[in-house]
DNA sequence: GACTGATTAAATCAAGTGATTGATTTTTTC
DNA sequence: GAAAAAATCAATCACTTGATTTAATCAGTC
């Protein structure tokens, strides 16, 4: 009785359908190795080991290994982009013609980001996508960019006009380091933590705080004014 | 005798033994393939294929993948390590017991991983050791990390004299900044050139310049003050 | 109580992985 | 020019990968 295993009837798929039946559990369970092992770190095979479901479920479900990460963002990044959309929105009619805050922009697109790392699988899923965004694999990239592309060139767009004083090249490359930045931040393998010692632990708001902060700074930041045609 | 391939005695070594020996030929194939593939997923065939030797020859010379991925980064970073020492040294001995200057720190530091990328194979690297210190794998991270770990300590102290208004919490998380826009910068796989049209193209120094002016104005962007202990 | 469509199960495929072997060739050294 | 060392070769090992196939099971409905 107290064995877990197959003919999950009655105990297994009891506390299995609290999480969820089998497809959900295919999910969470591939976030979790997702995050841990990166994208073809993470075999469908152990994903289908932890879900505990057959090695067939998989492409039953989602087709492919592919279809299993495009459902994953798609579970994700849906309600994180709709918060997105109406925050820049929010910020866009405010400021009507005129040039919108930097900091102010910055945070609508970062917080509902950041933030969701408290939530159930939040972490997880903030690794994956840090991940696949660097991913080598272009199918993989594919997966993120068709995620976040539109609320992306919203993004861009609003915080292209709350910087006149940069010219497109300018804004250009500091746009990478806003990308880079909230990549490596998400990503987080400790690496820096080592660097400094076990003085920086508190992982919650203040990483949003200084992230913003080093972040409005750096766009604020004047140009040459001499670079390009502007 | 136009025919390329096996026996290679004549033809094919007097042109690979132009690029030097087998063991360069595979470091040189296997930084390629590592910067378009990534590490896992770059075969070891792959990479003999391409270096034109047999498929035991990586293990004679290096032993093992991981071994190769060593290699290259030996190959690569000493020089750089050296330069980076020399520039940070400078510094350290120019301010003495003051507080060095933000920029002058993070230029000692970034500049020579950033001008490498014009070299021969610099690009290639770059981007290998982008992607290397992102990867899920904690032995690739830790050839990175052994790579880098020396100079990046000296780089962070120093780094920790001249920004003397933050708390070590944040010092800690804009530091992830930095880290994250450089290795953003180095992986480039043209996300943001996307966002953005093909505006932004002419790739060279204006992308060291605006990143350092960048990172410069995020460290130096006031804390808190009010965060820890300081 | 058989029928139907959805789900799960077990077994297996073809391809590719890093690594190793033992023999052979080439180069060096005396 | 023989002995020793360095380098190269073809063949293959044991294993993992994503994907597929075929058969069994289950619910719900008429």
């Amino acid at each position: 009785m107290a064995q877990t295993g197959h003919r999950a009837s009655a105990d297994a798929a009891s506390s299995a359908a609290e999480v969820g039946e089998a497809k959900t559990r295919i999910l969470l369970a591939a976030e979790r190795l997702f995050a841990e092992h990166g994208y073809s770190g993470a075999s469908l095979r152990s994903i289908m080991a932890a879900a505990e479901v057959n090695t067939a479920s998989i492409h039953y479900y989602f087709r492919h290994k592919e279809g299993l990460l495009r459902a994953i963002f798609e579970m994700r990044v849906a309600p994180m982009n709709e918060e997105r959309q109406e925050r820049l929105a929010a910020i866009e009619q405010q400021s009507g013609d005129g040039t919108p805050e930097v900091d102010a922009v910055l945070r609508a697109f970062i917080e509902p980001a950041i933030r969701r790392t408290r939530a159930q699988g939040g972490q997880a899923f903030n690794r994956i996508s840090a991940l696949c965004s660097v991913d080598p694999d272009p199918a993989v990239r594919q997966v993120v960019f068709d995620s976040y592309d539109t609320v992306s060139r919203h993004f861009t767009a609003l915080l292209r006009k709350a910087c006149p004083h940069l010219t497109d090249e300018e804004f250009y490359w500091r746009q990478h380091c806003i990308y880079g930045s909230m990549m490596y931040m998400r990503t987080d393998n400790g690496r820096v933590a080592y660097l400094l010692g076990d003085r920086g632990a508190g992982h919650s708001d203040t990483a949003l705080q200084q992230l913003l902060v080093f972040l409005t700074a750096g766009m604020k930041a004047p140009g040459d004014g001499a670079v390009a045609g502007a």
